[in-house]
DNA sequence: TTTAATATAATAGTATTACTATTGTATAAA
DNA sequence: TTTATACAATAGTAATACTATTATATTAAA
């Protein structure tokens, strides 16, 4: 069975729909790679023009800039992650044992798709880890958040809180831990591999420091006194 | 009283010693007041010549991009944030109550100075928030690192860890734990603000509100079973 | 006191990046 | 067959990032 995940995407994120066009999917598909290759700093519109020989002016007719094609990039990876929680929690009943796999699904490596139909999950968790906060730390989160670009994270951290407030229904900030969750999975993958003295992992190769250290601070934090 | 702090800023991070003239010194003092407006992504070395009544040429004989002078704000205030701990400490015997006032020092507004010879604590605090990720977020990440530019960081960290060490010895995360304590200060306050929904502030103008929720998270992380 | 050396910032550039108006071509509709 | 329109490429401009060189001021040496 191989098949090929989409999801809706905010239309003020694109200037024109990219999974209405060849060119649009691939623009989108090659970014994922350039943006990892290049970081986003040095991504620019015609480094990508030139990889998939078309012309930057092409591009701008899907996305306003760059930083509007990391925001789709982003919209879809946090679609997905929340059709992941929803597709792992499937028949489990204890809320313990799902906030455990939620854990799960943020600290490792995303489950790579079949055929060649989709992203590259690899370097789509990638530049999640090293790029996902530069869409909401700008000037202008105010503004582009009048337009619910931001409302597929907001879902997912929704999804996670309601698993949270099972566990533990008095608890004051289930939001809140639930973005913590994700932003520390994320951070401390990050410095894990980069930035090592700012954790505790002892073998750099160690895909579960993370998930362990999560699992004890995130737990420790429902339990009821 | 009325005194300026200055701290050793590593000399990898500039080309010449801000701190050794006025035109460098002027460069960093509006240079955070510039980045406070702008976002950093808006930020040029022209902008802030033009704002200085100098050329751009004069700002990079200081640093050698806008990047390298970001990291140099960041650079002082991990020195300036572990002098503040070192200070507020003084005297508390209780690790408990230690950590308490760190945790105070991360999520309330920083003390302002007397004199207008210092820089400006709340526009550094606020760039703080939305930029301080931006300067190991990037593809050079790792050479840059063996230059010992974040050592700061590391430092300040370091010696969080040792609080949390003297509270509970046998607890595995310390580094981790006070990097993500340092971490969600930023994003949770930064998300209060701007991304609300994710988080559980019920008023905006809540200062309280990331205290107390890092308070409850960080201690019971430290429980012992 | 005059000259030489040095430090400093300004001038005047170039290359790259970000973005856009216009044109040309292919496809579909009338 | 003609006309509309959808689309991408051409060909630009403006802003940004960065640098080589020149000019000026200051300090040190003769």
């Amino acid at each position: 069975m191989e098949y090929q995940l989409s999801f809706r995407v905010n239309e003020h994120i694109y200037l024109r729909d990219p999974e209405s066009s060849e060119l649009g999917k691939q623009i989108v598909k090659n970014a994922i790679d350039l943006i990892y290759d290049l970081g986003f700093e040095h991504f620019t519109f015609k480094k990508l023009a030139i990889k998939m020989s078309t012309t930057e002016a092409s591009i701008y007719r899907y996305f306003e800039n760059k930083h509007r094609l990391l925001l789709y990039i982003l919209n879809w990876y946090w679609s997905y992650m929340e059709f992941l929680v929803d597709f792992t929690l499937q028949n489990i009943q204890n809320p313990k044992e799902k906030l455990a796999k939620i854990i799960e699904l943020f600290t490792q490596s995303l489950p790579e798709s079949v055929g060649k139909l989709d992203y590259n999950k690899f370097l789509l968790n990638q530049i999640v880890l090293s790029e996902s906060s530069k869409v909401y730390l700008i000037k202008e989160v105010q503004e582009i958040n009048t337009h619910q670009v931001f409302k597929p994270y907001k879902d997912l951290c929704n999804k996670i809180s309601e698993v949270i407030l099972n566990i533990n229904p008095t608890y004051k900030y289930s939001r809140s831990l639930s973005s913590t969750l994700i932003e520390t999975a994320h951070s401390q993958q990050y410095f894990s591999k980069n930035l090592p003295r700012l954790t505790d992992v002892a073998d750099q190769k160690d895909e579960s420091f993370v998930f362990n250290f999560l699992y004890q601070f995130v737990f420790a934090a429902l339990k009821k006194d």
